[in-house]
DNA sequence: CCGCAATGCTTTAAGCTTAAAATATGCAGG
DNA sequence: CCTGCATATTTTAAGCTTAAAGCATTGCGG
């Protein structure tokens, strides 16, 4: 049995599911590559690189890595070793935790603070941008339906 | 000038595409890490070696290098590579393309194909499973306006 | 036919990402 | 106190990904 007849025995709605997760790989694939491609142009940087400076922006006390794992969805080795660039490039710095000594706190040095200002607005400008041609009720429509995604994904028995 | 005071200056829907544009990518990235988890436990393979069968599947005369990195919005060495790996496994196998000696001809082996049937039987009902607390006519509205979604990035001045 | 830009692919260097194993510390009972 | 399990982080090995540079072939315009 091949792909095809398999989907033909598929319980209803699969072929729906499919199609629709692509289109939203698309758009999220579309959207990351056009965003990658700025921030490397204007500002010789990487996503995970300004994702990790947007997790500690506005956290005055800084975040643990692990915090900073879960915020990110990605691998705690991933982070240390994004955050041990980011340290080299004098943008975050590390403390030690005052109550666990496991612990680290990683923050925004100054520069690292100033630095995201800029990319941050340059950014906010580019997603409207690239989302400008959807209606102020398509906007809620889809963050509403995708909202319900969301917990289709996350609620499963 | 922080994020915030710079944010309350932006063009009116800057605030709802920042918003859209997190929750579309935690969606995508949730479906992601959920395939890309089964795919190693159920199949010790992992998503780009999938995508790569699936773009090959149904197409007897095989797609060149070109053709593969196009579908997967990946770049050509990313192929070079994935091809390679997947050609050492015997599941993909190369041919010179009979009228231009530039390029490959890249297709299923036998192996390839039946590897591919199985998983992709399996992909099926997993997304199906993912996307099923939606309704038909939410998955509908969902792809419509991802549709559109699309459509704005893509068509920018 | 020649020159030359375009096309198809590979290589390289760098960075990203993960799972799994290893290390260190915390913490809760006994 | 000690034992053992949990938590926080790092290390390791492997694979993925990209941009840029380079090589070979094609095909077009003169």
């Amino acid at each position: 049995m091949d792909a095809e007849s398999a989907l033909a025995d598929a319980p209803p709605g699969t072929k729906d599911s499919l199609r629709l997760w692509l289109r939203l790989l698309t758009c999220t694939t579309l959207v990351e590559a056009e965003i990658r491609r700025r921030l490397r142009e204007e500002f010789a940087t990487t996503l995970p690189r300004f994702d990790l400076l947007a997790a500690l922006d506005r956290d005055g006390k800084g975040l643990t890595l692990g915090d900073v794992s879960r915020r990110m969805m990605v691998s705690n080795g991933n982070v240390t070793g994004l955050a041990a660039r980011l340290e080299a490039e004098g943008l975050v710095e590390r403390r030690l935790d005052a109550g666990d000594r496991r612990a680290f706190r990683l923050r925004l040095t100054t520069k690292g603070a100033r630095e995201f200002s800029r990319q941050s607005r340059a950014h906010e400008g580019w997603i409207a941008e690239l989302f400008g041609a959807l209606s102020e009720a398509e906007r809620g429509q889809l963050h509403g339906l995708l909202g319900r995604t969301k917990t289709s994904i996350q609620e499963r028995p």
